[in-house]
DNA sequence: ACCAATTTGTCCGTATGTATG
DNA sequence: TCATACATACGGACAAATTGG
């Protein structure tokens, strides 16, 4: 790679602005992505081995390999059994973690996850009651038996719960709103577990909310479907209120530890 | 790093599941992550030289270096003008476009957008009008100025129609919100500038859209909020149909290369 | 403004374990 | 089974940039 950054002479009046030397590590990775992006190299296709890249790029392997790394890391590349390199689809649920995790850094409120959750529950209720398959219902349905089975264990509960909005994502059919709605469901799905171990009703509630949740998709009634989500939501608001929680507060980065 | 794995004696029968052997790289990474997720490293602060990173971990700067860029490309570490190292908050507008890059590699379809924009629009948009301030209102103000000005270059209009939308999801004070909604603007901003350089009457409309926005907010008018997001962007998909394009078909590839 | 110490970016060479044919 | 190719990790090196006297 030629290019590094030339100081001016000292003396010299600054008469140009500094040439911004992108390091050859990232001009590696940038390189690769665009050809990624630009859909030159498909997802599945080999990228080739290290070996080849350190002579097509003329840089040495550890530079290549820091290049790589960062690929490997948005899951633009991955790499099989064998270690050899193929071009990947970025997987929703890692980039999700990442943004929930983002969120949590920002410290931002139970107030603003809650506003943001309610509009996207709907949208994905309202588009898996039109686009619902009778495999998907029947997951549904299994995951609610599941959870009928599992009343007493609060952190059961909360699991069956992101479960099945992750179902009624997938029913949804749109994953630019799963996208979207899937951080949010990070982060509220450990407060639920909090929120059942405290609130004792809240486990039945949760159920039968999954119960209506369920026969509107079926009945293909969107107006159920909107009314439960809202519901259910706001359940989840009264039970963290109930809880002694100050919807106003930072969301604690301890439910992210776990992860 | 003394974790490798060790491959069973061909002979013996497997009594146990193969150790998942985690690269040091990666348990560097990890390490640093963990203390960051946990708040025991607060952003702002140094993380340390390279070398002391080799000596706390006990393995080689090269392994060092390829942990440190999988946190610097999340954005969890940054370097500074001197290359330090320090936490840093991760960025949205880095994950937003990871993530609309991800959205067009799955090859997500313009109705799916449409579908799933729709919502988090009038979420914003109600927000908005709860919250804003005579600043934001006068950095609106100030865009819609600058946007008559540009009418007759598209590309122009595009670019002050995405910071309008950006001004407004300021202005509703919900980060949660905002994160989810700037993948799907990313998306939508390149198709704006197609459509406004196919349909005549697209930036005119789209001007007098902002400014019953603007004026909807300015009254704290929630109900005319809501209807001047859901036409807008109801203009933007009939100028996506007039445009002689197909809501079902992939969003192109081609609108991310620019980026 | 100069100098010395630190630190990063990059490179070279090598040893070892693993996967593939 | 064995040979080969390849990835992981290590140690050492040097030039350029930055820092702090």
């Amino acid at each position: 790679m030629e290019s590094r950054t030339a100081r001016p002479p000292s003396g010299a009046p600054s008469r140009f602005r500094r040439v911004a030397a992108t390091p050859a590590y990232r001009q590696v990775a940038e390189a690769i992505e665009r050809e990624i992006i630009a859909g030159r190299i498909r997802p599945g296709e080999p990228i080739g081995t290290e070996a080849q890249l350190v002579s097509q790029f003329g840089v040495n392997r550890s530079t290549v390999r820091e290049g790589i790394r960062l690929l490997e890391h948005s899951g633009l590349v991955r790499r099989d059994s064998s270690r050899r390199l193929w071009v990947g689809l970025p997987h929703y649920g890692r980039l999700a973690l990442r943004m929930s995790r983002a969120l949590v850094l920002h410290e931002v409120t139970f107030r603003e996850l809650y506003e943001a959750s309610l509009p996207m529950q709907l949208a994905t209720v309202e588009a898996a009651v039109e686009r619902a398959t009778p495999e998907t219902i029947a997951q549904l349905e299994e995951n609610i038996a599941r959870t009928e089975r599992a009343l007493g264990d609060p952190s059961e509960v909360a699991k069956l719960d992101a479960e099945f909005h992750g179902l009624v994502g997938k029913a949804s059919r749109n994953r630019v709103l799963q996208l979207a709605r899937e951080p949010s469901e990070l982060l509220v799905m450990p407060t639920t577990e909090m929120i059942l171990k405290r609130v004792k009703e809240g486990a039945p509630r949760l159920l039968h909310a999954h119960r209506m949740y369920v026969d509107a998709i079926r009945r293909r009634d969107k107006q159920a479907g909107r009314l439960w989500a809202r519901r259910h939501l706001e359940d989840w608001r009264k039970g963290f209120e109930r809880a002694g929680k100050d919807l106003d507060q930072p969301i604690d980065r301890i439910y992210l530890e776990s992860t």
